[in-house]
DNA sequence: AAAGAGAACAACCGCAGTACT
DNA sequence: AAGTACTGCGGTTGTTCTCTT
Protein backbone atom coordinates (compact mmCIF):
# COMPACT_ATOMS: atom_id res chain seq x y z
CA UNK A 1 0.00 0.00 0.00
CA UNK A 2 2.82 2.39 1.04
CA UNK A 3 2.47 5.63 2.70
CA UNK A 4 2.72 9.51 1.39
CA UNK A 5 5.52 10.77 3.62
CA UNK A 6 4.40 12.82 6.40
CA UNK A 7 5.59 15.93 4.86
CA UNK A 8 7.55 17.61 1.85
CA UNK A 9 10.95 17.39 2.71
CA UNK A 10 11.90 20.19 0.14
CA UNK A 11 12.48 23.99 1.70
CA UNK A 12 11.66 22.76 5.18
CA UNK A 13 14.02 23.26 8.01
CA UNK A 14 15.74 20.79 10.18
CA UNK A 15 17.74 20.66 12.93
CA UNK A 16 17.23 22.44 15.95
CA UNK A 17 14.39 24.82 17.11
CA UNK A 18 15.18 28.33 17.11
CA UNK A 19 13.78 30.66 20.09
CA UNK A 20 11.68 32.67 17.16
CA UNK A 21 10.29 29.22 16.13
CA UNK A 22 8.97 28.02 19.21
CA UNK A 23 7.58 31.71 20.00
CA UNK A 24 5.94 30.99 16.37
CA UNK A 25 4.59 27.82 17.39
CA UNK A 26 3.56 28.56 21.12
CA UNK A 27 1.44 31.52 19.91
CA UNK A 28 -0.16 29.33 17.32
CA UNK A 29 -1.09 26.83 19.89
CA UNK A 30 -2.04 29.82 22.47
CA UNK A 31 -4.04 31.71 19.76
CA UNK A 32 -5.92 28.89 18.60
CA UNK A 33 -6.54 27.11 21.70
CA UNK A 34 -4.87 23.82 20.75
CA UNK A 35 -2.32 22.31 17.76
CA UNK A 36 -5.57 21.32 15.75
CA UNK A 37 -3.64 19.18 13.20
CA UNK A 38 0.22 18.77 13.10
CA UNK A 39 -0.02 18.29 9.03
CA UNK A 40 -1.70 21.62 8.53
CA UNK A 41 -0.30 23.49 11.31
CA UNK A 42 3.08 24.54 9.74
CA UNK A 43 1.52 26.18 7.51
CA UNK A 44 -0.90 27.94 8.86
CA UNK A 45 1.66 28.91 11.57
CA UNK A 46 4.11 30.14 9.10
CA UNK A 47 6.54 27.62 9.95
CA UNK A 48 9.39 26.13 7.80
CA UNK A 49 8.70 22.39 9.63
CA UNK A 50 6.93 19.55 8.90
CA UNK A 51 4.08 18.71 11.10
CA UNK A 52 5.69 15.69 13.13
CA UNK A 53 8.77 18.42 14.01
CA UNK A 54 5.85 20.73 15.32
CA UNK A 55 4.11 18.67 17.55
CA UNK A 56 8.01 16.63 18.49
CA UNK A 57 8.88 20.24 19.48
CA UNK A 58 5.60 20.56 21.45
CA UNK A 59 5.39 17.47 23.03
CA UNK A 60 8.30 17.50 24.46
CA UNK A 61 9.54 20.81 25.11
CA UNK A 62 6.87 23.59 24.81
CA UNK A 63 4.25 22.45 26.47
CA UNK A 64 3.84 24.66 29.73
CA UNK A 65 3.21 21.60 31.77
CA UNK A 66 6.46 20.29 31.51
CA UNK A 67 8.94 20.02 34.18
CA UNK A 68 12.64 21.42 33.04
CA UNK A 69 15.61 20.16 35.08
CA UNK A 70 17.67 16.91 36.68
CA UNK A 71 15.55 14.30 38.06
CA UNK A 72 15.19 13.68 41.49
CA UNK A 73 16.26 10.29 43.86
CA UNK A 74 12.52 9.70 43.81
CA UNK A 75 11.93 10.12 39.99
CA UNK A 76 15.09 8.05 39.38
CA UNK A 77 13.73 5.20 41.39
CA UNK A 78 10.38 5.15 39.82
CA UNK A 79 11.43 5.32 36.40
CA UNK A 80 13.64 1.82 37.41
CA UNK A 81 11.04 0.74 39.03
CA UNK A 82 8.76 1.03 36.15
CA UNK A 83 11.68 0.07 33.92
CA UNK A 84 11.51 -3.22 35.48
CA UNK A 85 7.78 -3.82 35.09
CA UNK A 86 7.03 -2.08 31.57
CA UNK A 87 10.41 -2.74 29.98
CA UNK A 88 10.94 0.31 27.28
CA UNK A 89 7.62 1.72 27.12
CA UNK A 90 8.58 4.97 27.77
CA UNK A 91 5.70 6.25 27.06
CA UNK A 92 3.44 4.10 29.97
CA UNK A 93 6.53 5.11 32.34
CA UNK A 94 5.93 8.91 31.58
CA UNK A 95 2.28 9.02 31.93
CA UNK A 96 3.33 7.85 35.84
CA UNK A 97 5.91 10.89 36.06
CA UNK A 98 4.02 14.10 35.85
CA UNK A 99 6.17 17.11 33.78
CA UNK A 100 8.33 14.19 32.04
CA UNK A 101 8.13 13.43 29.05
CA UNK A 102 9.09 9.93 27.46
CA UNK A 103 12.10 11.03 25.33
CA UNK A 104 13.76 12.75 28.61
CA UNK A 105 12.80 9.69 30.55
CA UNK A 106 14.60 7.63 27.24
CA UNK A 107 17.84 9.59 27.80
CA UNK A 108 17.71 9.60 31.14
CA UNK A 109 17.57 5.72 30.60
CA UNK A 110 20.25 5.20 27.70
CA UNK A 111 23.23 7.61 29.62
CA UNK A 112 22.30 6.94 33.13
CA UNK A 113 20.14 4.34 34.64
CA UNK A 114 20.65 1.84 32.59
CA UNK A 115 24.91 1.97 32.71
CA UNK A 116 23.98 2.37 36.02
CA UNK A 117 22.76 -0.92 36.61
CA UNK A 118 25.25 -2.44 33.78
CA UNK A 119 27.64 -1.09 36.61
CA UNK A 120 26.37 -3.34 39.46
CA UNK A 121 25.82 -5.93 37.51
CA UNK A 122 21.86 -6.18 36.88
CA UNK A 123 20.61 -6.90 33.36
CA UNK A 124 19.38 -3.77 32.56
CA UNK A 125 16.73 -5.69 30.32
CA UNK A 126 15.25 -7.75 32.89
CA UNK A 127 16.41 -6.48 35.79
CA UNK A 128 18.53 -9.43 37.16
CA UNK A 129 21.36 -10.16 38.44
CA UNK A 130 24.40 -11.29 35.93
CA UNK A 131 25.61 -14.52 36.37
CA UNK A 132 29.25 -15.25 35.98
CA UNK A 133 29.42 -16.70 32.32
CA UNK A 134 27.42 -13.15 31.86
CA UNK A 135 24.07 -14.60 31.25
CA UNK A 136 21.40 -13.96 33.81
CA UNK A 137 20.89 -15.85 36.91
CA UNK A 138 16.83 -16.66 35.94
CA UNK A 139 15.94 -17.17 32.17
CA UNK A 140 12.93 -14.96 32.33
CA UNK A 141 10.08 -13.66 34.61
CA UNK A 142 7.33 -15.96 35.27
CA UNK A 143 4.10 -16.67 33.00
CA UNK A 144 2.23 -15.09 36.09
CA UNK A 145 4.61 -12.25 36.64
CA UNK A 146 4.43 -11.14 32.55
CA UNK A 147 1.02 -11.82 32.42
CA UNK A 148 0.59 -9.32 34.84
CA UNK A 149 2.97 -6.71 33.40
CA UNK A 150 0.73 -7.42 30.16
CA UNK A 151 -2.15 -6.26 32.22
CA UNK A 152 -0.65 -3.73 33.87
CA UNK A 153 1.05 -1.61 31.60
CA UNK A 154 -1.82 -1.95 29.07
CA UNK A 155 -3.94 -0.47 32.19
CA UNK A 156 -1.21 2.21 32.18
CA UNK A 157 -0.81 3.10 28.53
CA UNK A 158 -4.71 3.47 28.40
CA UNK A 159 -4.90 5.49 31.49
CA UNK A 160 -2.07 7.66 29.99
CA UNK A 161 -4.06 7.62 26.66
CA UNK A 162 -6.57 9.30 28.96
CA UNK A 163 -4.53 11.35 30.51
CA UNK A 164 -3.16 12.98 27.44
CA UNK A 165 -6.44 13.71 26.13
CA UNK A 166 -7.79 14.97 28.56
CA UNK A 167 -4.99 17.71 28.51
CA UNK A 168 -5.32 18.19 25.04
CA UNK A 169 -7.84 21.20 25.12
CA UNK A 170 -8.03 21.16 21.28
CA UNK A 171 -9.40 17.20 21.71
CA UNK A 172 -12.58 17.32 23.79
CA UNK A 173 -12.50 14.26 26.17
CA UNK A 174 -15.61 13.15 24.25
CA UNK A 175 -16.81 9.61 24.25
CA UNK A 176 -13.67 8.53 25.48
CA UNK A 177 -14.59 6.17 27.93
CA UNK A 178 -16.86 4.20 25.34
CA UNK A 179 -13.78 4.02 23.06
CA UNK A 180 -11.04 2.97 25.69
CA UNK A 181 -12.35 -0.68 26.21
CA UNK A 182 -9.40 -1.92 28.28
CA UNK A 183 -10.12 0.52 31.02
CA UNK A 184 -13.01 -0.73 30.80
CA UNK A 185 -12.55 -4.25 31.01
CA UNK A 186 -9.88 -3.22 33.72
CA UNK A 187 -12.76 -2.42 36.02
CA UNK A 188 -15.37 -5.04 34.76
CA UNK A 189 -15.94 -8.09 36.31
CA UNK A 190 -13.32 -9.49 34.77
CA UNK A 191 -10.64 -7.49 35.35
CA UNK A 192 -12.40 -7.25 39.32
CA UNK A 193 -11.27 -11.29 39.27
CA UNK A 194 -8.33 -10.95 37.70
CA UNK A 195 -7.11 -7.93 40.42
CA UNK A 196 -8.45 -10.23 43.00
CA UNK A 197 -7.38 -13.11 42.45
CA UNK A 198 -5.05 -13.85 39.17
CA UNK A 199 -5.86 -17.62 39.14
CA UNK A 200 -9.18 -17.31 39.92
CA UNK A 201 -11.31 -20.30 40.95
CA UNK A 202 -8.40 -22.84 41.26
CA UNK A 203 -7.65 -22.08 44.73
CA UNK A 204 -7.62 -25.00 46.91
CA UNK A 205 -10.08 -24.69 50.09
CA UNK A 206 -7.54 -25.68 52.64
CA UNK A 207 -5.77 -22.06 51.60
CA UNK A 208 -5.60 -19.31 53.53
CA UNK A 209 -6.43 -17.50 50.38
CA UNK A 210 -9.37 -19.39 49.74
CA UNK A 211 -11.64 -17.16 51.96
CA UNK A 212 -9.86 -14.50 52.12
CA UNK A 213 -10.62 -14.51 47.71
CA UNK A 214 -13.90 -15.72 47.91
CA UNK A 215 -14.83 -12.47 49.96
CA UNK A 216 -12.85 -10.07 47.46
CA UNK A 217 -10.76 -8.93 49.83
CA UNK A 218 -7.34 -11.29 49.16
CA UNK A 219 -4.89 -11.70 46.05
CA UNK A 220 -2.09 -13.58 45.62
CA UNK A 221 1.55 -12.82 45.73
CA UNK A 222 0.49 -11.69 41.98
CA UNK A 223 -1.73 -9.90 42.31
CA UNK A 224 -0.30 -7.41 44.58
CA UNK A 225 1.83 -6.64 41.68
CA UNK A 226 -1.35 -5.28 40.03
CA UNK A 227 -2.05 -2.74 43.02
CA UNK A 228 0.91 -0.84 40.95
CA UNK A 229 -1.41 0.54 39.20
CA UNK A 230 -1.50 2.14 42.55
CA UNK A 231 2.55 2.47 42.04
CA UNK A 232 4.07 1.24 45.01
CA UNK A 233 6.72 3.72 46.31
CA UNK A 234 7.47 1.14 49.16
CA UNK A 235 6.53 -0.63 51.92
CA UNK A 236 7.06 -0.66 55.47
CA UNK A 237 5.58 -3.65 58.31
CA UNK A 238 3.52 -2.67 60.86
CA UNK A 239 2.50 -5.99 62.51
CA UNK A 240 3.55 -9.16 62.28
CA UNK A 241 2.11 -12.75 64.05
CA UNK A 242 4.62 -15.01 63.74
CA UNK A 243 2.44 -17.99 64.68
CA UNK A 244 -0.08 -17.44 61.62
CA UNK A 245 2.61 -16.56 59.48
CA UNK A 246 0.74 -13.17 58.83
CA UNK A 247 2.29 -10.13 58.51
CA UNK A 248 0.77 -6.41 57.90
CA UNK A 249 2.67 -4.51 55.48
CA UNK A 250 1.73 -0.63 54.24
CA UNK A 251 3.07 0.10 50.72
CA UNK A 252 2.82 3.96 49.78
CA UNK A 253 1.53 4.61 46.23
CA UNK A 254 2.95 7.50 44.21
CA UNK A 255 -0.48 9.40 44.48
CA UNK A 256 0.52 9.39 48.57
CA UNK A 257 -1.77 7.15 49.83
CA UNK A 258 -0.79 4.14 52.37
CA UNK A 259 -2.42 0.77 51.31
CA UNK A 260 -2.11 -1.90 53.46
CA UNK A 261 -1.54 -5.27 52.86
CA UNK A 262 -2.20 -8.70 55.31
CA UNK A 263 0.76 -10.72 53.74
CA UNK A 264 -0.14 -15.02 54.22
CA UNK A 265 3.52 -16.44 54.74
CA UNK A 266 2.81 -20.03 53.96
CA UNK A 267 1.19 -22.33 51.57
CA UNK A 268 1.90 -21.01 48.70
CA UNK A 269 3.03 -24.32 46.78
CA UNK A 270 0.22 -25.43 47.21
CA UNK A 271 -1.96 -22.95 45.76
CA UNK A 272 0.09 -21.64 43.16
CA UNK A 273 0.95 -25.35 41.43
CA UNK A 274 -1.95 -26.81 41.85
CA UNK A 275 -4.27 -28.66 39.97
CA UNK A 276 -4.03 -25.88 36.80
CA UNK A 277 -2.12 -27.59 34.04
CA UNK A 278 -2.82 -24.50 31.82
CA UNK A 279 -0.17 -22.90 33.55
CA UNK A 280 -1.28 -19.57 32.09
CA UNK A 281 -1.47 -17.79 35.73
CA UNK A 282 0.22 -20.12 38.37
CA UNK A 283 2.91 -18.90 39.73
CA UNK A 284 6.70 -20.47 39.31
CA UNK A 285 9.74 -20.89 40.69
CA UNK A 286 10.58 -17.08 38.69
CA UNK A 287 7.59 -15.54 41.09
CA UNK A 288 10.94 -13.97 42.94
CA UNK A 289 11.92 -12.17 39.67
CA UNK A 290 10.99 -8.94 38.36
CA UNK A 291 8.23 -8.06 40.11
CA UNK A 292 9.25 -9.14 43.68
CA UNK A 293 12.90 -7.29 42.89
CA UNK A 294 11.03 -3.89 42.42
CA UNK A 295 8.53 -4.49 44.89
CA UNK A 296 11.84 -4.79 47.49
CA UNK A 297 13.47 -1.82 46.49
CA UNK A 298 13.75 0.34 50.00
CA UNK A 299 12.49 3.30 47.68
CA UNK A 300 12.44 6.21 50.56
CA UNK A 301 15.58 5.39 50.62
CA UNK A 302 19.17 6.89 49.02
CA UNK A 303 19.63 5.00 45.93
CA UNK A 304 22.53 2.95 47.84
CA UNK A 305 20.31 0.24 47.22
CA UNK A 306 21.68 0.06 44.02
CA UNK A 307 25.23 -0.18 45.30
CA UNK A 308 24.41 -3.33 47.54
CA UNK A 309 26.24 -6.00 47.19
CA UNK A 310 24.22 -8.24 43.77
CA UNK A 311 24.47 -11.45 45.89
CA UNK A 312 22.89 -10.04 48.52
CA UNK A 313 20.28 -8.13 45.99
CA UNK A 314 19.89 -11.94 44.21
CA UNK A 315 19.10 -13.62 47.17
CA UNK A 316 17.66 -11.44 49.76
CA UNK A 317 14.93 -10.13 47.69
CA UNK A 318 14.27 -13.61 45.72
CA UNK A 319 13.28 -14.60 49.12
CA UNK A 320 11.29 -12.37 50.58
CA UNK A 321 8.38 -12.82 49.27
CA UNK A 322 8.06 -16.15 48.23
CA UNK A 323 5.65 -18.43 49.34
CA UNK A 324 3.69 -15.39 50.60
CA UNK A 325 0.05 -14.24 49.56
CA UNK A 326 -0.85 -10.20 49.72
CA UNK A 327 -4.19 -8.81 50.29
CA UNK A 328 -4.94 -5.42 50.50
CA UNK A 329 -7.19 -4.95 53.21
C1' DA B 1 45.21 26.23 24.52
C1' DA B 2 43.94 22.59 21.42
C1' DA B 3 42.40 18.12 20.14
C1' DG B 4 40.05 13.98 21.02
C1' DA B 5 36.74 11.14 23.55
C1' DG B 6 32.79 10.42 25.81
C1' DA B 7 28.46 12.04 27.72
C1' DA B 8 24.21 14.40 27.36
C1' DC B 9 20.58 16.16 24.96
C1' DA B 10 17.60 17.21 21.02
C1' DA B 11 15.67 15.81 16.94
C1' DC B 12 14.58 12.62 13.24
C1' DC B 13 12.90 8.28 11.16
C1' DG B 14 9.98 4.61 10.40
C1' DC B 15 6.56 1.59 12.17
C1' DA B 16 2.07 0.60 14.11
C1' DG B 17 -2.50 1.58 15.73
C1' DT B 18 -6.54 4.08 15.01
C1' DA B 19 -9.71 7.21 12.75
C1' DC B 20 -11.76 8.73 8.78
C1' DT B 21 -13.70 8.52 4.13
C1' DA C 1 -13.97 -3.50 3.33
C1' DA C 2 -10.21 -1.06 1.74
C1' DG C 3 -7.40 2.81 1.22
C1' DT C 4 -5.59 6.88 3.26
C1' DA C 5 -4.47 10.21 6.85
C1' DC C 6 -3.16 11.25 11.41
C1' DT C 7 -0.89 10.52 15.59
C1' DG C 8 1.98 8.35 19.03
C1' DC C 9 5.75 5.54 20.12
C1' DG C 10 10.39 3.61 20.38
C1' DG C 11 14.85 3.27 18.22
C1' DT C 12 18.42 5.72 16.35
C1' DT C 13 21.22 9.48 14.85
C1' DG C 14 23.16 14.06 14.98
C1' DT C 15 24.78 17.94 17.53
C1' DT C 16 26.52 20.20 21.45
C1' DC C 17 28.78 20.18 25.76
C1' DT C 18 32.21 18.71 29.08
C1' DC C 19 36.10 16.46 30.53
C1' DT C 20 40.69 14.57 29.88
C1' DT C 21 45.16 14.43 27.96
Amino acid sequence: MGRTPCCDKKGLKRGPWTPDEDEILVNYINKNKGHGSWRTLPHHAGLLRCGKSCRLRWTNYLRPDIKRGPFTDEEEKLIIQLHGMLGNRWAAIASQLPGRTDNEIKNLWNTHLRKRLIRMGVNPQNHEPFTSDGSTSKASASIATRHMAQWESARLEAEARLSRESSNFSTPLLDKSDSDYFLRLWYSEVGESFRKFPTAGKTPSDSPISEASSSGKCGSISAVTTEIGHCLMGSSTIAGNQDEDIEYKVFKSITGEDMVYRIYKSNTENVTRGSDSSSSNKLDDSSESAMDLLLDYPINNDMSFLEDDMNDYATSTSAKLENAFICPL
